[in-house]
DNA sequence: TAAATGGCTGACGTTTACGTAAACTGTAAC
DNA sequence: GTTACAGTTTACGTAAACGTCAGCCATTTA
Protein backbone atom coordinates (compact mmCIF):
# COMPACT_ATOMS: atom_id res chain seq x y z
CA UNK A 1 0.00 0.00 0.00
CA UNK A 2 1.50 3.35 -0.68
CA UNK A 3 -0.01 6.91 -0.05
CA UNK A 4 -0.53 7.88 -3.97
CA UNK A 5 -3.72 8.88 -5.04
CA UNK A 6 -5.80 6.19 -6.13
CA UNK A 7 -8.22 5.83 -8.64
CA UNK A 8 -10.62 6.34 -5.54
CA UNK A 9 -9.33 9.89 -4.87
CA UNK A 10 -9.88 11.18 -8.27
CA UNK A 11 -11.56 14.02 -8.39
CA UNK A 12 -12.65 16.85 -11.17
CA UNK A 13 -13.57 20.12 -11.28
CA UNK A 14 -17.05 21.19 -13.14
CA UNK A 15 -15.87 21.94 -16.36
CA UNK A 16 -14.10 18.96 -16.52
CA UNK A 17 -17.17 17.45 -16.20
CA UNK A 18 -18.91 19.14 -18.83
CA UNK A 19 -16.05 18.30 -21.00
CA UNK A 20 -16.10 14.47 -20.23
CA UNK A 21 -20.01 14.25 -20.86
CA UNK A 22 -20.22 16.93 -23.60
CA UNK A 23 -22.80 18.82 -21.57
CA UNK A 24 -22.67 22.53 -20.35
CA UNK A 25 -21.36 24.00 -17.10
CA UNK A 26 -25.11 25.48 -16.62
CA UNK A 27 -26.64 22.15 -17.39
CA UNK A 28 -24.44 20.66 -14.38
CA UNK A 29 -25.41 23.40 -12.36
CA UNK A 30 -29.26 23.06 -13.00
CA UNK A 31 -29.27 19.28 -12.30
CA UNK A 32 -27.85 20.25 -8.78
CA UNK A 33 -30.46 23.30 -8.53
CA UNK A 34 -33.04 20.26 -9.09
CA UNK A 35 -31.54 17.83 -6.40
CA UNK A 36 -30.02 15.77 -8.74
CA UNK A 37 -26.85 15.78 -7.68
CA UNK A 38 -24.67 17.43 -4.60
CA UNK A 39 -20.92 17.42 -5.20
CA UNK A 40 -18.98 18.82 -1.93
CA UNK A 41 -16.81 22.02 -1.77
CA UNK A 42 -13.58 23.49 -1.75
CA UNK A 43 -12.42 26.09 1.25
CA UNK A 44 -12.98 28.34 -1.80
CA UNK A 45 -16.43 27.32 -2.32
CA UNK A 46 -15.39 25.15 -5.62
CA UNK A 47 -17.43 22.49 -7.00
CA UNK A 48 -15.63 19.16 -7.16
CA UNK A 49 -16.82 15.69 -8.59
CA UNK A 50 -15.65 12.60 -7.66
CA UNK A 51 -16.30 9.60 -10.04
CA UNK A 52 -19.43 8.47 -8.12
CA UNK A 53 -20.84 12.09 -8.94
CA UNK A 54 -19.82 11.41 -12.71
CA UNK A 55 -21.54 8.34 -13.08
CA UNK A 56 -24.73 9.92 -11.48
CA UNK A 57 -24.53 12.12 -14.07
CA UNK A 58 -24.19 9.83 -16.57
CA UNK A 59 -26.97 8.18 -15.41
CA UNK A 60 -29.17 11.23 -15.92
CA UNK A 61 -28.28 11.75 -19.20
CA UNK A 62 -29.24 8.23 -20.08
CA UNK A 63 -32.40 8.25 -18.40
CA UNK A 64 -32.98 11.88 -20.78
CA UNK A 65 -32.01 10.25 -23.80
CA UNK A 66 -34.96 7.56 -22.91
CA UNK A 67 -37.55 10.60 -22.50
CA UNK A 68 -37.50 10.71 -19.06
CA UNK A 69 -37.87 13.95 -17.44
CA UNK A 70 -35.60 15.18 -14.84
CA UNK A 71 -38.52 15.11 -12.17
CA UNK A 72 -39.08 11.31 -13.08
CA UNK A 73 -35.21 10.87 -13.04
CA UNK A 74 -35.48 12.48 -10.21
CA UNK A 75 -37.64 10.28 -8.72
CA UNK A 76 -35.40 7.32 -9.81
CA UNK A 77 -32.72 8.81 -8.05
CA UNK A 78 -34.72 9.63 -5.08
CA UNK A 79 -34.74 5.41 -4.95
CA UNK A 80 -31.12 5.66 -4.22
CA UNK A 81 -31.06 8.27 -1.76
CA UNK A 82 -33.47 6.57 0.69
CA UNK A 83 -30.64 4.11 1.11
CA UNK A 84 -30.85 4.52 4.84
CA UNK A 85 -34.24 4.91 5.78
CA UNK A 86 -37.10 3.12 7.59
CA UNK A 87 -38.37 -0.33 5.88
CA UNK A 88 -40.81 1.48 4.57
CA UNK A 89 -39.33 3.58 2.64
CA UNK A 90 -37.32 1.09 1.11
CA UNK A 91 -40.24 -1.06 0.15
CA UNK A 92 -41.83 2.21 -2.07
CA UNK A 93 -38.71 2.68 -3.71
CA UNK A 94 -38.66 -0.88 -4.52
CA UNK A 95 -41.64 -0.85 -5.90
CA UNK A 96 -41.17 2.09 -8.18
CA UNK A 97 -37.59 0.59 -9.48
CA UNK A 98 -40.10 -2.44 -10.79
CA UNK A 99 -42.16 0.28 -12.27
CA UNK A 100 -39.39 1.55 -14.13
CA UNK A 101 -38.03 -1.43 -14.80
CA UNK A 102 -41.41 -2.64 -16.56
CA UNK A 103 -40.99 0.80 -18.42
CA UNK A 104 -37.68 -0.30 -19.61
CA UNK A 105 -39.70 -3.54 -21.13
CA UNK A 106 -42.18 -1.77 -22.74
CA UNK A 107 -39.36 0.76 -23.94
CA UNK A 108 -37.08 -2.16 -25.56
CA UNK A 109 -40.37 -3.60 -27.82
CA UNK A 110 -41.00 0.29 -28.91
CA UNK A 111 -37.24 0.02 -29.93
CA UNK A 112 -37.56 -3.22 -31.66
CA UNK A 113 -40.91 -1.69 -33.63
CA UNK A 114 -39.25 1.88 -34.24
CA UNK A 115 -36.45 -0.39 -36.16
CA UNK A 116 -38.79 -2.00 -38.05
CA UNK A 117 -40.79 1.07 -38.90
CA UNK A 118 -37.37 2.51 -40.32
CA UNK A 119 -36.31 -0.47 -42.24
CA UNK A 120 -39.08 -0.80 -43.58
CA UNK A 121 -39.47 2.74 -44.91
CA UNK A 122 -35.63 1.82 -45.94
CA UNK A 123 -36.89 -1.78 -47.79
CA UNK A 124 -39.36 1.19 -49.93
CA UNK A 125 -37.03 3.15 -51.07
CA UNK A 126 -34.17 0.57 -52.10
CA UNK A 127 -37.04 -1.05 -54.46
CA UNK A 128 -37.84 2.68 -55.54
CA UNK A 129 -34.63 3.29 -56.55
CA UNK A 130 -34.42 -0.20 -58.35
CA UNK A 131 -36.77 0.71 -60.42
CA UNK A 132 -36.14 4.03 -60.99
CA UNK A 133 -32.52 2.33 -62.06
CA UNK A 134 -34.26 -0.08 -64.48
CA UNK A 135 -36.63 2.69 -66.20
CA UNK A 136 -33.41 4.36 -66.90
CA UNK B 1 -66.13 -9.22 -53.27
CA UNK B 2 -69.24 -7.00 -51.83
CA UNK B 3 -69.51 -3.09 -51.66
CA UNK B 4 -69.51 -3.18 -47.99
CA UNK B 5 -67.24 -0.52 -46.52
CA UNK B 6 -63.63 -2.38 -46.04
CA UNK B 7 -61.46 -2.48 -43.27
CA UNK B 8 -59.21 -0.06 -45.77
CA UNK B 9 -62.22 2.55 -45.70
CA UNK B 10 -61.85 2.91 -41.71
CA UNK B 11 -61.41 6.65 -40.76
CA UNK B 12 -61.81 8.25 -37.83
CA UNK B 13 -62.44 12.05 -36.46
CA UNK B 14 -59.29 13.52 -34.41
CA UNK B 15 -61.53 12.51 -30.90
CA UNK B 16 -61.74 8.92 -31.77
CA UNK B 17 -57.67 9.22 -32.81
CA UNK B 18 -57.23 11.29 -29.80
CA UNK B 19 -58.92 8.95 -27.27
CA UNK B 20 -57.63 5.79 -29.16
CA UNK B 21 -53.63 7.13 -28.96
CA UNK B 22 -54.66 8.80 -25.37
CA UNK B 23 -53.67 12.27 -26.30
CA UNK B 24 -55.17 15.79 -26.61
CA UNK B 25 -56.94 16.69 -29.86
CA UNK B 26 -54.65 20.46 -29.43
CA UNK B 27 -51.35 17.65 -29.63
CA UNK B 28 -52.95 16.23 -32.93
CA UNK B 29 -53.30 19.76 -34.52
CA UNK B 30 -50.08 20.66 -33.01
CA UNK B 31 -48.76 17.94 -35.07
CA UNK B 32 -50.25 18.81 -38.21
CA UNK B 33 -49.28 22.07 -37.78
CA UNK B 34 -45.38 21.08 -37.47
CA UNK B 35 -46.12 19.39 -40.99
CA UNK B 36 -45.99 15.72 -39.78
CA UNK B 37 -49.24 14.94 -40.93
CA UNK B 38 -51.95 15.84 -43.09
CA UNK B 39 -55.05 14.59 -43.04
CA UNK B 40 -57.68 14.58 -45.49
CA UNK B 41 -61.32 16.85 -44.46
CA UNK B 42 -64.53 16.46 -45.43
CA UNK B 43 -66.61 19.06 -46.95
CA UNK B 44 -67.44 20.67 -44.03
CA UNK B 45 -63.34 21.44 -43.19
CA UNK B 46 -63.60 18.77 -40.19
CA UNK B 47 -60.35 16.23 -40.37
CA UNK B 48 -60.55 12.69 -41.02
CA UNK B 49 -57.95 10.32 -40.21
CA UNK B 50 -57.13 7.34 -42.17
CA UNK B 51 -55.49 4.41 -40.32
CA UNK B 52 -52.32 5.27 -42.42
CA UNK B 53 -52.80 8.42 -40.31
CA UNK B 54 -53.52 6.62 -37.18
CA UNK B 55 -49.93 4.13 -38.28
CA UNK B 56 -48.27 7.84 -38.42
CA UNK B 57 -49.35 8.88 -35.51
CA UNK B 58 -48.09 5.94 -33.54
CA UNK B 59 -44.91 6.08 -35.17
CA UNK B 60 -44.10 9.83 -33.88
CA UNK B 61 -45.31 8.83 -30.17
CA UNK B 62 -43.01 6.37 -30.40
CA UNK B 63 -40.43 8.27 -31.84
CA UNK B 64 -41.02 10.99 -28.86
CA UNK B 65 -40.94 7.87 -26.31
CA UNK B 66 -36.78 7.83 -26.63
CA UNK B 67 -36.64 11.38 -26.61
CA UNK B 68 -36.16 12.32 -30.14
CA UNK B 69 -37.67 15.51 -31.12
CA UNK B 70 -40.30 16.35 -33.28
CA UNK B 71 -37.88 18.18 -35.87
CA UNK B 72 -35.90 14.56 -35.42
CA UNK B 73 -39.17 12.78 -36.17
CA UNK B 74 -39.98 15.20 -38.54
CA UNK B 75 -36.70 14.46 -40.57
CA UNK B 76 -37.41 10.41 -40.25
CA UNK B 77 -40.87 10.89 -41.73
CA UNK B 78 -39.61 13.12 -44.41
CA UNK B 79 -38.09 10.10 -45.51
CA UNK B 80 -40.89 8.24 -46.33
CA UNK B 81 -42.26 11.77 -48.14
CA UNK B 82 -38.98 11.86 -50.27
CA UNK B 83 -41.19 8.47 -51.86
CA UNK B 84 -41.32 9.57 -55.36
CA UNK B 85 -38.12 12.14 -56.27
CA UNK B 86 -35.45 11.80 -57.41
CA UNK B 87 -32.56 9.58 -56.98
CA UNK B 88 -30.41 11.28 -54.94
CA UNK B 89 -32.87 12.93 -52.63
CA UNK B 90 -33.82 8.99 -52.00
CA UNK B 91 -29.79 7.80 -51.38
CA UNK B 92 -29.80 11.07 -48.90
CA UNK B 93 -32.86 9.96 -47.39
CA UNK B 94 -31.25 6.27 -46.93
CA UNK B 95 -28.06 7.56 -45.11
CA UNK B 96 -30.49 9.30 -42.76
CA UNK B 97 -32.29 5.81 -41.96
CA UNK B 98 -28.82 4.23 -41.66
CA UNK B 99 -28.12 7.06 -39.14
CA UNK B 100 -30.96 6.34 -37.22
CA UNK B 101 -30.68 3.14 -36.90
CA UNK B 102 -26.95 3.03 -35.35
CA UNK B 103 -28.52 5.31 -33.10
CA UNK B 104 -31.16 2.96 -31.97
CA UNK B 105 -28.36 0.43 -31.71
CA UNK B 106 -26.85 2.42 -29.31
CA UNK B 107 -30.04 3.45 -27.77
CA UNK B 108 -30.30 -0.13 -27.00
CA UNK B 109 -27.28 -1.10 -25.19
CA UNK B 110 -27.79 2.09 -23.15
CA UNK B 111 -30.95 0.69 -22.24
CA UNK B 112 -29.27 -2.29 -20.96
CA UNK B 113 -27.22 -0.21 -18.72
CA UNK B 114 -30.20 1.93 -17.41
CA UNK B 115 -31.85 -1.67 -16.63
CA UNK B 116 -28.28 -2.38 -14.85
CA UNK B 117 -28.47 0.62 -12.64
CA UNK B 118 -31.58 0.06 -11.49
CA UNK B 119 -31.24 -3.81 -10.77
CA UNK B 120 -28.15 -2.63 -8.66
CA UNK B 121 -29.88 -0.36 -6.53
CA UNK B 122 -32.85 -2.72 -6.21
CA UNK B 123 -30.07 -5.24 -5.12
CA UNK B 124 -28.99 -2.95 -2.49
CA UNK B 125 -31.69 -2.09 -1.22
CA UNK B 126 -32.61 -5.03 -0.98
CA UNK B 127 -29.73 -5.82 0.73
CA UNK B 128 -29.98 -3.14 3.34
CA UNK B 129 -33.81 -4.32 4.18
CA UNK B 130 -32.52 -8.18 5.07
CA UNK B 131 -30.30 -6.25 7.58
CA UNK B 132 -32.83 -4.15 9.38
CA UNK B 133 -34.87 -7.23 9.49
CA UNK B 134 -31.91 -9.18 10.98
CA UNK B 135 -31.36 -6.33 13.86
CA UNK B 136 -34.73 -6.16 14.72
C1' DT C 1 -85.53 23.18 -35.89
C1' DA C 2 -83.53 23.93 -31.67
C1' DA C 3 -80.17 22.36 -28.49
C1' DA C 4 -76.35 19.84 -27.40
C1' DT C 5 -72.08 18.20 -28.90
C1' DG C 6 -67.91 18.22 -31.51
C1' DG C 7 -64.67 20.50 -34.53
C1' DC C 8 -62.08 24.76 -36.44
C1' DT C 9 -58.93 28.65 -36.12
C1' DG C 10 -56.39 32.01 -33.76
C1' DA C 11 -54.03 33.68 -29.80
C1' DC C 12 -52.13 33.95 -25.48
C1' DG C 13 -50.42 31.11 -21.30
C1' DT C 14 -47.45 27.52 -19.15
C1' DT C 15 -43.87 24.18 -18.09
C1' DT C 16 -39.44 22.14 -18.82
C1' DA C 17 -34.74 22.57 -19.63
C1' DC C 18 -31.64 24.98 -20.25
C1' DG C 19 -28.86 29.71 -22.60
C1' DT C 20 -26.88 34.04 -21.70
C1' DA C 21 -25.21 37.93 -19.32
C1' DA C 22 -23.76 40.59 -15.29
C1' DA C 23 -21.16 41.26 -11.33
C1' DC C 24 -18.29 39.18 -8.21
C1' DT C 25 -14.62 35.72 -6.15
C1' DG C 26 -10.91 32.03 -6.40
C1' DT C 27 -6.88 30.04 -8.59
C1' DA C 28 -2.88 29.51 -11.67
C1' DA C 29 0.86 31.42 -14.26
C1' DC C 30 4.07 34.77 -14.97
C1' DG D 1 1.04 41.03 -7.21
C1' DT D 2 -1.42 41.42 -11.19
C1' DT D 3 -3.35 39.55 -15.16
C1' DA D 4 -6.02 36.08 -17.08
C1' DC D 5 -8.88 32.37 -16.66
C1' DA D 6 -12.24 29.49 -14.20
C1' DG D 7 -15.91 29.33 -11.08
C1' DT D 8 -20.11 31.38 -8.25
C1' DT D 9 -24.71 33.34 -7.75
C1' DT D 10 -28.68 35.84 -9.46
C1' DA D 11 -31.72 36.92 -12.87
C1' DC D 12 -33.82 37.45 -17.09
C1' DG D 13 -34.45 35.20 -21.85
C1' DT D 14 -35.90 31.44 -24.91
C1' DA D 15 -37.36 27.28 -27.64
C1' DA D 16 -40.18 23.23 -27.66
C1' DA D 17 -44.40 21.18 -26.81
C1' DC D 18 -48.25 21.60 -25.69
C1' DG D 19 -52.74 23.71 -22.47
C1' DT D 20 -56.49 26.74 -22.40
C1' DC D 21 -59.61 29.94 -23.68
C1' DA D 22 -62.73 32.52 -27.13
C1' DG D 23 -65.63 32.95 -30.90
C1' DC D 24 -67.38 30.68 -34.67
C1' DC D 25 -69.09 26.65 -37.91
C1' DA D 26 -70.66 21.63 -38.53
C1' DT D 27 -73.24 17.60 -37.15
C1' DT D 28 -75.90 14.65 -34.60
C1' DT D 29 -79.98 13.93 -31.64
C1' DA D 30 -84.33 15.05 -29.41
Amino acid sequence: MTDTKSKHDQTYTISQIADALDISTRTIRFYEEKGLILPKRTAGNQRIYTPRNMARLKLILRGKRFGFSLEEISEMIGMAAANLNEVEQIEKSLKFGDTKLKEIKERKKELELLEQDILATRQKLIKRITQLNREQ
